[in-house]
DNA sequence: TTTACATATTCCTATATAGGAATATATTGG
DNA sequence: CCAATATATTCCTATATAGGAATATGTAAA
């Protein structure tokens, strides 16, 4: 069995990282084919592909307006991902948890802390 | 150009859905490679290559206990998804807070609340 | 060492791209 | 209707699977 689809769900439609470019583009406001293409310098066909593939599995909207078609993403599409990856949050929040709490264990022991494992953003 | 390897990148890797099953499973505890074939009902080279995908983007890590190997999934290679995804949450927010204040308004207004287009969990 | 167990890798195949080039479709203005 | 503009689709090709089958590798027990 290959790979599945691009079209199959968002999590394939968002692994190829023009797609998730365009997605940021989008966000803010809709916007014409014409302006993806020159903002992120790609072929105009490669855009309307991309883009078919987006409206497939629902992560854009679109809009015809004469011989324009607006697209804007549609973020709603993107609160599956968001909750799955979510759901590993209190692991990662428990080793940051984990690792301050003996950095500072350390500290009040008057012991040299080591150097951080995980980065806080 | 053909799409880009599972292992390019987490997001890449994720998009298969057995491979998320197997990031699941392995959230809570470290688990040998037989537990999982098992658990998730799924053929022990099928889970040893998915696995082995996981492993090269750093999304499982692996610890030999003689002959067996204890993978753990490694919550922290999962935050850019979860990041990325929660730029989109403000414009999700957004229409939610829209829609609400909107019922509010009818509501206070006598009228009829339509049935909401979106659901918060 | 020989055997058994646990896991990994290789081989094979059908399928799904992503990009480039060329072309088709749709809509507006003259 | 015809030309021009804006997008979409088709064709072609190299590549990367995912699963099934068979096999290889590694480690422990007898």
């Amino acid at each position: 069995m290959p790979r599945a689809a691009t079209t199959s769900d968002a999590f394939n439609a968002v692994a190829e990282p023009r797609r998730r470019e365009i997605l940021n583009y989008l966000a803010l406001q809709e916007r014409p084919v014409g302006d993806i293409v020159t903002a992120l310098s790609m072929e105009q066909p490669s855009v309307s592909k991309h883009l078919r593939v987006l409206r497939d599995v629902g992560l854009v909207h679109v809009r015809r307006d004469g011989r324009q078609m607006f697209y804007r993403t549609n973020a709603d599409a993107l609160r599956p991902l968001h909750e799955w990856t979510g759901e590993f949050k209190r692991f990662w929040r428990q080793q940051l948890t984990q690792v301050k709490e003996l950095a500072e264990a350390k500290t009040r022991r008057g012991e040299t802390s080591p150097a951080p494992q995980e980065e806080e953003r």
